[in-house]
DNA sequence: ACGATGATGAAC
DNA sequence: TTCATCATCGTA
């Protein structure tokens, strides 16, 4: 049986959350059928001095759940087109979140929440089974090793924030 | 290189 | 109430 990822979990800074989440499972539930998929690119939002972080515009109704507890989904609709899933961690009044970017199976954000059917209606919550999505634990992985790089897509942050290498990815040797 | 496509937050 | 912007992707 495998290990449920729960609140302890996410209850943690977020820098030592992101990394910890490569390798591990995501796994949706829909109808009959539960399939895994294989974390490979997160990347980090910590804070309300990240200009990165949507929490940098402060306590608004978009980002007031990234102010709550850890252990809950953030998804926000982007582009006109995609929605991006990200889960909510760090101790009950520190926002901030975790952008999952791809898995072994499915590359990009956008494409990722596409394929899984997950919209708005995960926003606010919580990563358990029950609600169809939720996290698992994931096995050694031999052949791959981590690599940290900036974040894409946030020129807007500044040179200090845009650069930070918040972003955590799984490489084949 | 650029258009699709609509929510969000800040300015007015 | 308007407006610029946006944690993207597919087509070119």
């Amino acid at each position: 049986m495998a290990k449920i990822l729960a609140k302890k979990f996410f209850n943690r800074p977020v820098l030592k959350v992101a990394p910890d989440l490569l390798g591990t499972y995501l796994v949706r539930k829909h109808g009959r059928k539960t399939e895994r998929f294989l974390i490979t690119e997160v990347e980090a939002y910590d804070g309300g001095g990240d200009m990165a972080c949507h929490a940098s515009k402060g306590m608004t109704p978009r980002t007031a759940i990234m102010f709550g507890q850890p252990g809950f989904f953030y998804v926000y609709f982007i582009y006109g087109m995609y929605w991006m899933l990200n889960l909510v961690v760090d101790k009950d009044g520190h926002p901030a979140a975790v952008l999952i970017r791809g898995t072994r199976e499915v590359s990009g954000p956008g494409r990722l929440t596409r394929q899984l059917n997950i919209t708005g209606s995960f926003n606010k919550k919580e990563i358990h089974p029950k609600t169809g999505l939720w996290l698992e634990k994931g096995e050694k992985l031999e052949d791959y090793k981590m690599e940290r790089t900036p974040r894409i897509g946030v020129a807007y942050a500044g040179p200090i924030w845009s650069k930070k290498p918040y972003r955590f990815i799984l490489v084949q040797r």
